[in-house]
DNA sequence: GTCTATAGGTTGATAGAC
DNA sequence: GTCTATCAACCTATAGAC
């Protein structure tokens, strides 16, 4: 990893991140130096804040742009008026977006506490965005005679921690295909809110 | 929280381990220092090592004993031989010994990557056994036809994600009684493994 | 059993040379 | 933009007095 001395302006940015995501993810935020990050890029510790103001900024930018990167690729995606439909795209979507970002998943529910109380406020403002859009499609469907749900908010919650737990024991290559995984749980997910 | 010197040997010891409880999880426990548990407790920081050879057996012992504790108690409850029965009572047994105890759980579940590795199996081999209990209840229902469970180490999972979300959002005196959210994750886990 | 004192290192962040 | 050097504060853990 040794650089030479000069100029690097475009490049040094970003694999400083990607650095800082890898180690935040293995290791916690609090137990990751700031030395640690600059020698996994290869330049020194002071270096780095030619990139950020602090450590904290550095957390922050990347929770705020992986939550930005959520919302955005669920708003891209096809948009169908039938519930149960939505539902099935949700459950596909969700899925498959935080096993492509398991780093970034990871330190999006680990590092909350290691937030600034504004940082914290605009993560989590974002992250109830997300769940709105699934309690949207629950609300939907409800109304529509599709769903037969006692409580939208409590069911959105269930749905959403239910389909996290992938991420803590899915690894590619395993016993069971992404499709059969995605399969078992959008039969759960789908009774769990049909009478 | 001042002390005076002399010798507390029989209730520095829990009062240490409540501290470091409280501390890890609100801060998490790279992010806590001894001084600051020795400061809680009102003792110097030299004085927390008559109780413990190091911080990091301080946090292991917090969840180990937790994980004894929760197997021991669900070891205790009354065991039906019907399944739906035996599922109904996990689901409330675990939501309400969770319930309980936030803070061990919190730690339980966030601060695994900040066990030595030997340590870490031992609190993985607790999580699993505890696991297994639930699988044993979906393996007979299924056997018995009252379950229609596609994959029941999937279930298991599921089942067992889908209820730790409780522990995010749950707060006493809330919009639900502790009855009623009881009952609504009852109704969705028996529907996700139902036909 | 608790205290004070300290060893030996690490930390986040900054200043100034190049 | 990166380097070296540095500051002041903090860390875990230990030693020895009481």
């Amino acid at each position: 990893m040794a650089r030479t001395q000069g100029s690097h302006s475009d490049i040094t940015g970003p694999r400083i991140r990607e650095a800082a995501l890898a180690l935040f993810a293995r290791h916690g935020y609090a137990a990751v130096s700031m030395r640690q990050i600059a020698a996994e890029v290869g330049v020194q510790a002071g270096a780095l804040y030619n990139y950020t103001p602090d450590k904290q900024s550095l957390l922050f930018r990347l929770m705020y742009e992986h939550m930005q990167d959520l919302i955005a690729a669920y708003a891209d995606q096809d948009q169908t008026e039938d519930a149960a439909e939505a539902l099935r795209q949700f459950v596909g979507f969700h899925i498959r977006f935080h096993l492509q970002r398991p780093d970034e998943v990871f330190i999006a529910y680990m590092e909350l506490r290691n937030l600034s109380s504004d940082n914290f406020a605009q993560i989590e403002a974002l992250r109830r965005t997300y769940e709105n859009a699934l309690e949207a499609i629950l609300r939907k469907g409800q109304a529509a005679g599709a769903f037969d749900i006692a409580d939208t908010k409590i069911a959105t919650l269930a749905v959403i921690a239910m389909l996290n737990g992938v991420m803590t024991w899915y690894r590619a290559g395993g016993r069971l295909s992404l499709d059969e995984v995605e399969q078992a749980y959008w039969d759960m997910v789908h009774r769990s809110v049909t009478a």
